[in-house]
DNA sequence: TTCTATGCAAATTATTTGCAGCACT
DNA sequence: AGTGCTGCAAATAATTTGCATAGAA
């Protein structure tokens, strides 16, 4: 039995093929793929699942903390595989390409503006829109 | 005239009444209005204009520059007035309240950040969602 | 068998666009 | 008269939901 297997068992989540394979294509395209995309991937395969049904198991494994949900601009949102480390983002503009980073200094400091204003931090999105330095 | 009247003409847009009206809006309301939200604002003093057209203008308005459109978390951009000052959000996830902030240190670290992987950066976007200390 | 999951189509939400008429120059 | 602006309704895009049926435990 796979981890995967083991995963949507854990969430309360019946063991089904379109599940195993979403969770199969989260984790292989280095993530970041949207609701289409996840679905497109599906078709390539070959294999017949309904885009509903591909919206449902995200949100469905976004509930159970398997993906995370990120809204980036430009109003489709792109979901990856839920790792332990938090990490932020940094969107290419030219090519779409996204890069993970992860800045202490600025965690820190984020969760030192919150206090400072009598809040503590529930969650935070950040994401760099950048370009390649010629 | 108007400090508005000038806006307007410098961006190449007519005076009209729902363009003035709408600057108002979101020159008073402490900013960070949906379009749906400066609609029923429109609404509330009796003013006929089309959603239609809310949308039309705050598009024009971002466009001109006047205006600064933010994509938040729940599927709904917010728009405010843009002033020549940047500053990031922290939003209250129990009374929705918005809260701007703007911190040197973050801003620096983001550029060193893009830098250090060889981009520079063109935009960005942070929003913090935060509750209150009890 | 008993629930849960899926597919498909219809419904929603947020936003955009086509078009005919009105307004201002 | 000419061009820009508006309202309304229809069109899109992304996502959700109702419902009858197929599938997992």
């Amino acid at each position: 039995m796979t981890d995967n297997n083991l995963d949507l068992k854990k969430a309360g989540l019946k063991v089904t093929f379109p599940r195993l394979k979403i969770l199969e294509i989260l984790a292989t395209n280095d993530g970041h793929l949207s609701a289409e995309g996840v679905y497109k991937k599906l078709l390539e395969s070959g294999d017949e699942v309904g885009l509903a049904t591909v919206y449902r198991v995200l949100t469905q494994f976004e509930t159970a903390e398997l993906v995370v949900r990120h809204n980036f601009d430009g109003g489709h949102a792109v979901f990856e595989m839920a790792s332990d480390d938090h990490h932020d983002h940094m969107v290419c503009v030219e090519t779409g390409k996204v890069i993970e980073f992860f800045d202490e200094q600025i965690e820190l400091r984020q969760h030192e503006i919150a206090k400072e204003r009598g809040y503590e931090i529930t969650d935070h999105n950040m994401v760099l829109y950048v370009k390649p330095i010629k």
